[in-house]
DNA sequence: TTGTATGCGTTATCAT
DNA sequence: ATGATAACGCATACAA
């Protein structure tokens, strides 16, 4: 391994020098700086990272938390496209990142600890639970922390509209027709309340008023739960004339239970998801769902993050909210010309 | 932050006791190293990695190489599958995992350059071009890789069963009366040209010899190259009867080019795929395909690469190869008892 | 059994 | 403009 003393020896300069005219200090003559940047080039150095990072408090590293409660990790396709996003920007301005969990070998640390361990500059926290009170620690701690879909006081986060994307779609339902809609929602969290609020307050915008047993909660990202509510949904006197899923991904547990009562999608039966993943666009009929823009996601989380950690003191945390949209699919069924007049 | 020297300090005792009791040392009495360690948990000490690692030269990181032609990154579903397993068992062992690149932040390093930058102790290789210098110079680097579906010489390889799997498929579908079947293969790798020869092997080893068109050159993990090859398959005088594609997400190219030319699957036409990802199961019809065991692939990536990097004096690289099966879905008629006679 | 001293590779401070 | 030196936190060889 070739150091910062082995290029100093060749230039015959000091490591402190070589330092500086590697780092683009000022203080250096311009000559002997071009000279040991060629030197240092030829001779293949590199800068050791871990040494740096013990020297300058700086790993140029950062944390990566992403738990979901179904355990499916980097399979989960709308996080991992976040996460992939988040890696591409980060690296962008020279940052890696790694993987935060709790249980590392025998230990068992928090994440918080995990972070400390690591020297993480920064943390982006996603898709976990946050009541958890070890993600609670870590957001509350000196470490600059980024959050995506959840809101903790005065602190940065990226959050798809969700309440505009509930909205628009049932308001999109509303014109295709539909007024028995059920929701199935997913586990209880700020994202589900927003939505939930919203499913809500456009259906009283419209003058319809789904009834209790309209509304079921499920689990993000489970099909099985999701695939339960359905049963329930078409077991009830007066079916809806669509279903709203909590994600893509749990609507395949509805597609199975619609499948096994004989029911056709959208002939007899209308559906919509949420997220957009590639998933929903080869089923067939395809789905119509809300696209949730992950790009936008990672990228504007990568970018906030790594401003927090290369400026703190003008760092102002704030809540980014990126938008969505509607894909049209063929999954819901256009009620006006056929039985409009029988629902109004 | 806690440091060692507080610890020693709270505790009476020196800077290196307090780290001998810590790390298990024997020649620490009973009494001291107990005290020492409960001092030390009391006060929330935790040992900076990043010190650590400068002075012991091990920084308990693994480097992950996935860098796939189509650019899906981490959406790949196949390959974050078997990194998921990878992280769950590298984590298991106390290793974290940090992704390698070329281009962090204005530097642009090799791979090689990457993983000394981060002291990486070792690395996984997986959906790269082999045969690109710079994963051929990590590769052939002083650092202990492991590479997955590819074997370089004296490296640990972990392959899955490429030759067994495309065997046994072929069997299965002329059991099912298909004697025209078509393959679009992937890009030219070691996986491709196993999978192609098993393919002609097996047909020879049949009695039936598919004309040189309908073999086709796709890429993997790309539907709209396999779905090029599929419009020409369709074109052709005498159609196959069956399509094999490279993947199962490569399927969905050739789906949506079969579904243009208003034929059903499998009424009009047989597909299969190859991975078995979730996709594939949730596709109407429901894909035969080849399940590939991601689980075991990235566990025993990591259980390999780890044992490199613990023992590398007592290690032998050595190939292991990973079986997959066949999952039987919808896609593949069974012409037996209609047209077989028409075809033998 | 415990402590002292040293160095891993780098950067930062302060002389020169 | 450049260099000597210390220090980051830890582990280890060696002395006590």
């Amino acid at each position: 391994m070739v150091t910062i003393k082995d290029v100093s020896k060749k230039c015959g300069v000091s490591a402190a020098t070589v330092s500086k005219a590697l780092n683009g200090y000022s203080d250096i003559g311009e000559e002997t700086a071009e000279y040991v940047r060629s030197v240092a080039k030829e001779m293949g150095y590199l800068p050791n990272a871990t040494a740096r990072a013990l020297k300058t408090n700086r790993s140029n590293n950062l944390g990566v938390l992403f738990i979901d409660k179904t355990q499916s990790g980097l399979t989960h396709e709308y996080f991992s496209s976040v996460l992939n996003s988040f890696k591409v920007e980060a690296e962008r301005h020279g940052f890696d990142i790694t993987f935060i969990s709790k249980n590392i070998g025998q230990f068992r640390m928090s994440y918080y600890e995990h972070c400390k361990y690591r020297n993480c500059d920064g943390v982006v926290v996603a898709s976990v639970n946050f009541k958890d009170p070890d993600v609670i620690e870590l957001v509350n701690s000196e470490i600059p922390t980024v959050t995506i879909d959840h809101v903790f006081d005065n602190r940065t986060a990226i959050l798809s509209d969700n309440v505009e994307c509930v909205c628009q779609m049932v308001r999109y339902l509303y014109d295709c027709g539909h007024r028995h809609i059920a929701y199935i929602h997913g586990e209880d969290t700020s994202v589900t309340q927003k939505r939930l609020a919203s499913f809500h307050k456009t259906c009283k915008e419209l003058g319809i008023d789904p009834p209790d047993e309209y509304v079921k909660q499920a689990i993000y990202h489970d099909p099985k739960v999701s695939g339960l509510a359905t049963r329930e949904l078409l077991a009830l006197p007066v079916r809806p004339t669509c279903i709203m899923y909590p994600d893509d991904f749990s609507f395949i547990g509805g597609m199975n239970e619609i499948e096994r009562h004989g029911l056709e999608i959208p002939k007899d039966i209308s559906v919509v998801g949420h997220d957009g993943i590639y998933l929903s666009q080869v089923l067939r009929p395809r789905l119509t769902t809300i696209k949730q823009d992950t790009q936008a996601l990672g990228r504007e989380a990568a970018a906030k993050l790594i401003e927090a950690v290369v400026s703190p003191k003008t760092f102002i945390p704030q809540q980014i909210i990126v938008p969505g949209h509607i894909i049209e699919g063929k999954s819901v069924q256009k009620l006006n010309s056929t039985i409009s007049i029988v629902d109004l």
